[in-house]
DNA sequence: CATGCAAATGTTATAATGTTGCAAACTCTG
DNA sequence: CAGAGTTTGCAACATTATAACATTTGCATG
């Protein structure tokens, strides 16, 4: 058996997300992208989080801390964080999650939980070759992928709900 | 080369609408769930189209046609007909469409065509085992599996965008 | 047939999610 | 600094989905 993945045990999830703003930064830096402060806010609000976090969520607690945001503030962040690839889109809960492999080319997979609602991005490349060879055998030129399976996590199959 | 799948040629779609409703009522019968005659008429609505149809636009047909419905009137009829997998929800549209293979054990591909709007329904088993198998080595326990790919379908990548 | 229960529907209101349009502020460049 | 392009503030609005409760319907049973 391998270790757990990473958001089924406990670990020291500052440094998660320390590591992952200091890509983003460093990709946006790459590409001369803006990553202006409510951006690099909203950011890092959702990696606080291993669950997937609403747009009115992020709003929720932009407001809390005083800062003056309205829906589009939040899904303009949204848009852009998308767009460098630093968030995910989750379509079955309306909710964005952090990019676990930001910078890499990668189909995103997420692993849902429907007890403690963690989710994990895997990448697995024999998943997107048989999502491709599928798709050709139709003639369908493939452009996004959307991957989401909803089950239990190994934590809550045990029946100890974790945070 | 195979021939092209049926929603992307021209074909009798009342044929495969009528063919739809056949198999419905005898999943039903067999199950003792009520067809009612709202949704059967809403199941029917869906697979009148080869486009997922929206809860809204379901609605506003149905109005047009002098039933007195709400929302909930929809939704209600959506939750029955998916639970007796008659219909599927796309979760990238937020929206429905008819379920190929119902009665079949399957786990539905959505190919979604990003011009015409077309839906092909496939159930490949291959790429159901390359999920699972991606999860099983996380320790996942699948339950349900949304997999939906936006991109061109063949007629759309000639440029010449059907209905 | 009358009664009673459960499932289904009607009805109103409201919640949750996402977008448009325009003006003001900011940032970079020459 | 001037100008262009980008980002943000702000208000209104659009779309999607659900809650709550009353009413009706279908069906089994006495
Ligand atoms: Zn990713
Ligand atoms: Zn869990
Ligand atoms: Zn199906
Ligand atoms: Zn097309």
């Amino acid at each position: 058996m391998s270790a757990r993945a990473l958001p089924y045990r406990p670990h020291n999830h500052d440094a998660c997300v320390s590591q992952a703003l200091a890509d983003a930064r460093s990709i946006c830096r790459k590409q001369n992208a803006r990553l202006t402060p409510t951006r690099e806010r909203v950011l890092e609000l959702i990696w606080q989080s291993h669950k997937p976090l609403g747009a009115y969520d992020v709003l929720a607690k932009l407001t809390a801390e005083g800062h003056n945001a309205a829906p589009p503030t939040v899904y303009r962040a949204l848009d852009f964080l998308q767009q460098y690839g630093l968030v995910h889109r989750i379509a079955s809960l309306n909710a964005f999650t952090g990019c676990a492999h930001a910078g890499e080319q990668h189909t995103g997979m997420f692993l849902i939980c429907r007890a403690c609602g963690n989710v994990l991005e895997l990448m697995d490349p024999s998943v997107a070759r048989a999502i491709e060879t599928a798709a050709n055998a139709e003639t369908f030129r493939t452009e996004t992928i959307t991957l989401e399976v909803a089950g239990l996590c190994p934590g809550c199959q045990a029946g100890q709900h974790h945070e």
